[in-house]
RNA sequence: GGGAGCUUAGCUCAGCUGGUUCAGAGCAUCUGCCUUACAAGCAGAGGGUCACUGGUUCGAACCCAGUAGCUCCCA
């Protein structure tokens, strides 16, 4: 092959992707491995790849990817969920383009072009994420509307049911009026929005007076139930027991006591309004008002407001205004600024309101899931979220699971003629259990009438682990069985609660098991100025494109190298570059590489080298398994970085790297081919395409058809030699001294120099010589035991080394550079004679660290000796 | 209003059980080099009152209390 001059990764990724999809490398079937497993959490099917999910798969691909290098039977399942709002939404606008509206379709119509719509353009996500690299078991690609997984979704409903964990209920909920939808709290935004506080009087019955009350939503005074005041408030003890008419409609409602009004909010008078506020709701039950609903589902006032029906809530708010002016019931209006909720989907502004709805009981399910993450069955990563799932789940409300859609699980209750209900898959079972219920053998499925909702989409994906494998529809097979309870899942800490909690509980419900032994949580994608990544901001940028530009593997590597666990990344794309950067520099240490040509008749003259990288490589994979082991991946990959850069490029190539157009001789090639083998290995999971590009070059050889890199076995660090890998650390020293006082001296590094040293620690520099020489371009290393008079010398540890540099030595400035290293050595030892003569810290601290003192004060000692003797003869 | 978390170099972040020359890394910056793998590079250098104030301790970036600022969650 012919050999850029830097990588083309394009051409590498399209090629070995496909390879490794046609060749079946990422499927997974059970057998007598371990397996290790991760569910993806499935992207909504509408969904394109945006930033968060690049860094979150380029996660479970590194974890997938190593797993399957140490052998294990590696499965990632991948899939999407249908996102009942989000897809209905895509759905009602195609139909609009096509000039239909939902209202005239029939359910099965409307579903078969939801259908239609998801087979055209659902799951583009997972096309995307191939681009990646992701490796997934695309096999085994679910859906959770699928037959199996719908089915799953309706058992689990009845079951729980019958339970008695599920019940329908009038409750206060967070209404869409755009989606005509129920959305859970969730699904809202809180924003601060500008708004008015309209002053309102209302007369007091019986007399001239009035009370005022302070509102931002004037056009809920026709729903008002009562006012109340707190029985402690002075300015109004006249109204205790009395009555007000309520403006405009003239409707007489009681002044009520509770001290859960503020006084010194608004005016102390807080009118209560059960039916379109949550607190008032409360209040309302408290004190048995009457709940008036005004509004429609759309948002428009309905007949109960007597006035303005028809009209817009928000175009009520206006036209009240204006009426309650008129009235002369308009005290005054201010500017006032608050929270409010909108849609998540469709940005409306969320109302409050009653309405029939399924819930799911929580507490008894919550109990054993929150165990699991207390008792460490479960890890989360990292583990500061633990107390945020405690509070929650401590305090957990139950689960609101229908939505006003069409589009999803429809519910399976069947209503009766008489208003009752049963719960059956189908009408055919449900019909005997109806005429049970109401004892009337006459009933048939005509007379039933199917729940008209759906359940939430999370309803669905708390089940994902398990629905996946078939766990629901053959509880016992073999892929459940095997791969059952997953390993790692890797999601966002937002969805800790309505995900991450939910499938713990349906994994313990279900399985009686954990459905992940850890959750690894990612942060948020943010852009360099920490704005969240955002379609109305356009600072987010085109995932594909970065890919196109930078290689999938610079992006990934880009990814992780700022991303520890649940902290938030600053993307920059100087993080791409900075991971193309790197394959580029992989890329040519390989061109090296491969230039290279073998004399066997050369004898080795790297034994040194070798010996040092195998160690150094065995050391530095210690820390990166550590890592691994901790899910610190970014300091993984730094690690991994650092030891291909620094320790095999820059020093380790350079040791061993023949003069140009020199052959090398046998021992050092093999060696090092064997090295660079090594490290593609432990680049893979970062970097799968350029190590499998590498891997299968003529380089190493014939290869079997099926030695790949991605199924390469990941090399284990064993013993080592810390002895050589710290006495290299001071070579290195001693090189970098050379350099600087080539630097200093503005000597050309091409001029050969002489070293001499007088080694003081017992390291035998005769070993490092070859090494010492060539990398610092010394001419002549000799050994000496004495201080060597009109040469620059240079301190390393404890060992002294000189370089005679004749005329041109700088007798002022070595002599300023030695008092001012005395100078620092003496403070230094100052500050360790302080702690020897403490005797409390020689009592009280661990025998080891007294002993350390004791050695830096020897050691600064024989520095100081020694810098000492060096001056005295320099000023002589 | 309640709860959780954060604050270390210009930027993004490590710093694990308080103890090694512990104040670190990568990027950025500055200086010098086109030395035939790589200028997407090489060789060097500078840069910090560890938010602030107290306390505990022989010893604090680390433990405790308070203050300020920021973020998130719940209301």
């Amino acid at each position: 092959m012919s050999i850029s001059k830097t990588y083309q990764p394009k051409e590498a990724e399209d090629k070995w992707y496909k390879y490794w999809l046609d060749n079946g490398f990422f499927r997974s079937v059970p057998d007598e491995r371990e397996p290790y497993t991760i569910v993806i959490p499935p992207p909504n099917v509408t969904g394109v790849l945006h930033m968060g999910h690049m860094l979150n798969n380029t996660i479970q691909d590194v974890l997938i990817r190593r797993a399957r290098m140490q052998g294990k039977n590696a499965c990632w399942v991948p899939g999407t969920d249908h996102a009942s709002i989000a897809t209905e939404a895509k759905v009602v606008a195609m139909l609009k383009e096509r000039g239909i509206s939902k209202k005239d379709l029939t359910r099965p119509e409307f579903l078969s072009y939801a259908w239609e719509w998801k087979e055209k353009y659902g799951g583009i996500i997972l096309e995307q994420l191939k681009k990646l690299g992701a490796s997934c078991d695309w096999d085994r690609t679910r859906f959770t509307m699928d037959d199996d997984l719908s089915d799953a979704v309706i058992e689990t409903f009845i079951h729980l049911y019958n339970k008695g964990l599920i019940y329908r209920g009038v409750r206060m909920v967070n209404w869409d009026p755009a989606g005509k939808t129920a959305v859970s709290d969730e699904e809202v935004i809180r924003k601060e929005v500008n708004q008015k506080l309209y002053y309102i009087q209302y007369k007091v019955v019986g007399g001239d007076s009035h009370l005022t009350i302070a509102t931002t939503r004037p056009e809920t005074i026709m729903a008002d139930a009562a006012i109340c005041i707190n029985p402690n408030d002075e300015r109004y003890t006249h109204l205790h027991g009395k009555s007000v008419t309520i403006p405009l409609i003239g409707r007489e409602i009681p002044v009520i006591l509770d001290e859960y009004v503020t006084m010194d909010f608004g005016t102390g008078c807080l009118k209560v309004t059960p039916a379109h506020d949550l607190n008032d709701y409360e209040l309302g039950q408290k004190h048995n008002l009457p709940v008036i609903d005004i509004l429609n589902d759309d948002g428009t006032l309905n007949e109960n407001a007597q006035i303005l029906i028809g009209e817009d809530r928000f175009i009520a708010r206006k036209k009240i205004a204006t009426l309650l002016e008129t009235a002369g019931s308009l005290e005054k209006v201010e500017d006032y600024k608050s929270q409010i909720g909108f849609s998540e989907r469709t940005d409306a502004a969320i109302e409050p309101k009653l309405s029939m709805q399924w819930f799911c009981k929580m507490e008894e399910m919550a109990k054993p899931a929150l165990d699991y993450v207390l008792e460490g069955d479960i890890k989360l990563i990292p583990d500061k979220f633990i107390n945020t799932y405690r509070h929650w789940m401590e305090n957990v409300k139950d689960w609101c699971i229908s939505r006003q859609l069409w589009w999803g699980q429809q519910i399976p209750a069947w209503y009766l003629p008489n208003g009752q209900f049963v719960i059956a898959k189908t009408a055919g079972e449900a019909l005997p259990l109806a005429i049970e219920k109401t004892q009337n053998p006459a009933l048939t499925t005509q007379d039933l009438r199917q729940d008209e909702d759906v359940l939430d989409t999370w309803f669905s994906s708390w089940l994902w682990p398990i629905s996946v494998f078939d766990g629901f529809k053959d509880p016992n097979n073999a892929d459940i069985n095997y791969y059952y309870p997953t390993n790692d899942l890797v999601t966002a800490p937002e969805i800790l609660f309505f995900w991450v909690a939910r499938m713990i509980m349906a994994g313990h419900e279900f399985r009686g098991q954990v459905p992940f032994k850890n959750v690894y949580l990612t942060g948020i994608v943010r852009d360099k100025l920490g704005r969240k990544m955002s379609k109305s901001l356009g600072n987010s940028p085109d995932p594909l494109g970065l890919i196109e530009k930078y290689g999938a593997d610079g992006v990934r590597v880009g990814m992780l190298l700022s991303s520890p666990a649940g902290n938030d990344l600053m993307f920059d794309e100087k993080y791409c570059e900075q991971g193309a950067g790197f394959a580029n520099k992989i890329w040519n240490a390989f061109k090296l590489i491969k230039g290279w040509e073998v004399d066997d008749s050369l004898s080795n003259p790297n034994g040194i080298a070798i010996e040092w990288f195998g160690n150094r490589f065995s050391e530095a994979l210690k820390g990166i398994e550590d890592d691994f082991a901790n899910y610190r991946l970014s300091d993984a990959l730094m690690g991994t970085y650092k030891l291909v850069w620094d320790d095999f490029c820059a020093w380790y190539l350079e040791m061993i790297k023949p003069v140009y157009l020199q052959p090398i001789d046998r021992t050092t090639y093999t060696q090092t081919i064997k090295f660079f083998e090594d490290v593609l290995k432990i680049l893979h999971p970062f970097m799968p395409f350029l190590t499998e590009e590498l891997w299968n070059d003529e380089l190493f050889g014939q290869r079997a058809e099926s030695d790949k890199c991605i199924v390469a076995q990941m090399p284990q660090s064993g013993q080592m030699n810390t002895q050589l890998t710290s006495e290299l650390e001071v070579v290195k020293q001693i090189i970098a001294d050379i350099r600087n006082t080539r630097n200093s001296k503005q000597l050309s590094p091409k001029e050969s120099l002489d070293l001499m040293i007088k080694a003081n620690s017992g390291i035998d520099f005769n070993k490092y010589q070859p090494i010492i020489c060539k990398l610092g371009n010394i001419g002549e290393l000799t050994l000496v035991s004495d201080t060597v008079e009109g040469a620059s010398s240079f301190l390393v540890g404890t060992d002294e080394f000189y370089i005679p540099l004749g005329e041109t030595i700088d007798v002022a400035a070595e002599i300023e550079r030695l008092t001012k290293e005395i100078g620092y050595q003496q403070g230094f030892l100052k500050s360790v004679m302080g702690k020897l003569g403490n005797e409390r810290f020689v009592q009280n601290a661990k025998p080891e660290v007294v002993a350390n003192e004791q050695k830096k004060k020897d050691d600064a000692e024989a520095k100081i000796k020694s810098l000492t003797e060096n001056l005295n003869r320099l000023a002589n």
